[in-house]
DNA sequence: CTGAAAGCGCTTACAG
DNA sequence: CTGAAAGCGCTTACAG
């Protein structure tokens, strides 16, 4: 059973493909009757759209890319979910790579736009090579690429992303609030910007309590459990032990404590803890982990209706280039008074 | 600046469109020398080929949608991982859906492929409802439709899957060979394929070995973290306490220790607990859990592969129809003699 | 080994 | 309000 085209319609409801195409697209314009006698065609036949033809005619594919660095972060799936539901919502598919993949492959990112394969992109990775960043910011597409959690400091592209350093200030806060003096902070990747920003924030924020901050008490980490778990032997090694440790990420965190515990150090009663993020299993951790809340769900969301916007309306100034959304605190187990 | 089409390539080049579509395509088919021109032209063009243009013509969409019941579990990112390499060595995109929301908008799952979006589809949602397998099951299209990790009972689809009653059997067996002799099980939901096969499987085991068996040992859960604390809630009110657990998900065991740690009950000493699966987290969880390990990415790569052989060379008999993959046993630290 | 020509299934000015 | 016609950018028998 072949599927029908909008001929067969057309042949069915006795009027020309121009007006099945109308009647389906924009109905208004259609008289009252011909708009039933092509829908029962439409119902008679089970006539779907061909994608492929209207995208070549349309010149659009109705499609979105998002490019993650690294699928198995668990991190990343409730943005994915909010995009998905906005581009769904539009009629746009949801197409998946990662900047690692794309980069082994020698796949240039932004053939996938040239390529008529993807309308636009959100990229979650502000880690792109200097190369491909200038790539994409040179392309005539460029206004159809939007970064979002990450950006790149010096590429104008549009942007979605959390209060990092409002996160971080009320971060250390809540650990001074409970009576901390000695603060240290694990860091993501120091090459990341979301690493950087936070950490710039931590020591700031410290700066303006008075707070002392020996050099050893800033501990260069990468986001992921396992360098959460070598901090943790630094921390064990110190002489002068920080009494809190404000992580970059919530990984960090559960890796840290994870392997204080198999060195019979407990959290909160040594040492404070507390995560970024607030992902899903902070709250099931052992002890339940005091976090930074992001609502990944509302950066998924917008990032895919600001891009839809610029997809639609191309050449616009009043679109907004940059949006900030807010973070709170989540308070747990983790983190007590010294 | 457009990009430029098939035809400026043949005009720089001297030659056809028909000669610039094979000497892409099909490259051995043409002269050296018209090779190396068609080249040339392509670089000094910047050529991109068309996707929808070719999509169109050649009546396949060079992509695969891949249905999550639900995108923030991370359970699955492994897998995606997998298909997506073997998809783009192929020069296929992978496209994402989850059934919830297909479900929601009222969209139908074989319109993708009837609607030329996707040339195929993997499921990873056993739990899809009736109708809509039947509805699958019927399209002209169901040869391209393969279940993954989860299957439908009674439907004939093509699958990739693990050992999943073999994985069992050898967790029972590890509990037992410990010293084990009163062993609960917290099920996945009774109404999944996985929850069930597990469940059969632990079953029968148990018999096999003449153990026990209390009805109370069978606890219900769902593979959540939740799940695995109201069980740990149900083993603390026992009066005849299993001394081991064997849970069909890792996130189950996961929330079954955090609950009972709460209520100062220590795993492995005073209840071993393994889990299933091993996710990424297993290894860093306090205590590291014992599981059985699927093999994720693999799951993904056969998956992928399969189905680019059924979309490939359609109507051929001889194509794999199920393909169980090996599951292993990881000891670490959740479970201990008793 | 190469080219002329048809056609994939739509949408959209244009004319009436 | 409706239809005839062009065309989006490819690929592929077919003929030479």
């Amino acid at each position: 059973m072949k599927t029908s085209t909008l001929q067969d319609v057309a042949r069915v409801a006795n009027v020309s493909t121009a007006t099945v195409s109308r009647t389906l697209s924009n109905p208004v314009v259609v008289s009252e009757s011909t708009r039933r006698r092509v829908a029962d065609a439409v119902k008679a036949t089970g006539y779907r759209i061909n994608h492929a033809a209207r995208n070549l005619r349309t010149q659009r594919a109705h499609s979105v890319l998002v490019l993650l660095p690294d699928l198995a972060n668990p991190f990343f799936s409730a943005i994915l979910e909010g995009i998905s539901r906005v581009l769904a919502r539009q009629g746009y598919s949801m197409l998946i790579a990662s900047t690692q993949h794309v980069h082994d492959s020698g796949e240039r990112l932004i053939d996938y736009l040239d390529d008529a394969r993807a309308d636009g992109m959100i990229v979650l990775d502000g880690g792109l090579e200097t190369d491909v960043v200038e790539m994409l910011a040179a392309a005539s597409q460029a206004e159809r690429i939007l970064f979002a959690c990450e950006w790149v400091e010096d590429a104008n592209f549009p942007s979605v992303r959390c209060q990092n350093r409002t996160g971080t200030r009320i971060a250390v806060n809540h650990l001074y609030g409970l009576g901390h003096t000695k603060i240290a902070h694990i860091t993501g990747p120091i090459d990341n910007v979301l690493g950087q920003t936070r950490k710039e924030a931590f020591v700031e924020e410290l700066a303006d309590l008075g707070l002392e901050l020996k050099p050893e008490w800033i501990m260069t980490g990468d986001f992921t459990l396992a360098a959460g778990c070598l901090a943790a032997q630094e921390w064990i090694a110190m002489n002068d032990r920080p009494t809190a440790v404000f992580c970059a990420s919530d990984q960090l965190a559960m890796g840290f404590i994870a392997e204080l515990s198999r060195h019979d150090f407990k959290v909160p009663d040594h040492v404070s803890v507390m995560g970024f993020d607030d992902i899903d299993l902070a709250e099931q951790f052992i002890p339940p982990l005091t976090s930074i809340r992001q609502d990944r769900m509302m950066i998924g969301e917008t990032a895919a209706k600001m891009l839809l916007a610029r997809i639609v309306t191309p050449n616009e100034e009043n679109l907004e280039r940059a949006t900030v959304l807010p973070v709170s605190l989540v308070i747990r187990e983790s983190t007590s008074p010294p």
